[in-house]
DNA sequence: TGCTACATGCAATTAAGTTGCATTTATGTA
DNA sequence: TACATAAATGCAACTTAATTGCATGTAGCA
């Protein structure tokens, strides 16, 4: 299958209109395996209105393509859900790791979250495991 | 002990000069016993600028007074320390709880986070578990 | 009491997030 | 294959949060 019907049925399957911007968004997130800010999207996607690539990223969110991940820099990270996530599963149970150095926040799709307890009468919706320090590239 | 000698003890704790806003700030926390957002403090305490505010909140951060609570909203949110804060150690090991209804963010003080393991290479500073879900006020 | 470094207030700027509306386009159907 | 329609895009505009510079005021020490 050519790349580009991989990003196309990504969009399919998640019942998308397929667009120009949404499979260069899909392709840069595959191509650079890593966590993306909306800026990110701007300087390499420029020929797209910051915009478009707004609404592409919160339409991903919906639709469970991408996950937006809790952070203290207040700007809004986006990470690629795995393909087992879909609007009403997502499986999101991975750590995130932000470097104090360069910055750049990782899924560690291998390292599972812990479980946790809350006191009684609270409900667990989801379940985000931040740890701050330095990279393995930093290091 | 007079109250605002507690308020102003925490600055002398952490050598920094005491004044009106710092020490109302201070008072605020510990009377709300919540996280707050800048926004909570400028309706509060409308006699200070809001940039003094937002200088105060920063100094605490740096002092070790507050911490920033990672989150998904975009906004700054900033928690009391434990007494055994400084800026060189941090005892924030507590769970984050956010409420997907009223939007309040909890320090479960009485909830550790589990430990958590990473790669190789990787450094630890800070860990930081944030629940989402429904608390028990919302439920 | 006065000096000095630090804190505050005010003005202004940058950046992020968000909405409305006119135009264009993807996709199902005739 | 062309058309109709709902959805996507681009542009303008606005709101809010975060941030900086500078002049003025004040806490804390000598």
């Amino acid at each position: 299958m050519e790349k580009s019907e991989k990003y196309k049925d990504i969009l399919r399957t998640h019942s998308l209109r397929i667009t120009d911007c949404r499979v260069d968004v899909i392709e840069f997130f595959l191509k650079e395996k890593r966590t993306l800010l909306q800026s990110d999207l701007e300087h390499k996607l420029d020929q797209y209105d910051r915009v478009t690539l707004y609404r592409t990223l919160n339409t991903f969110l919906d639709a469970g393509i991408v996950h937006k991940i809790p952070n203290a820099t207040g700007v809004a990270t986006y990470g690629l859900c795995h393909e087992t996530c879909s609007p009403e599963q997502h499986d999101h149970n991975h750590i995130h790791f932000k470097c104090n150095n360069c910055g750049e926040i990782e899924c560690l799709d291998d390292k599972a979250v812990p479980s946790v307890t809350v006191p009684t009468g609270y409900q667990i919706e989801a379940v985000n495991l931040i740890v701050d320090g330095i990279c393995a590239k930093c290091a």
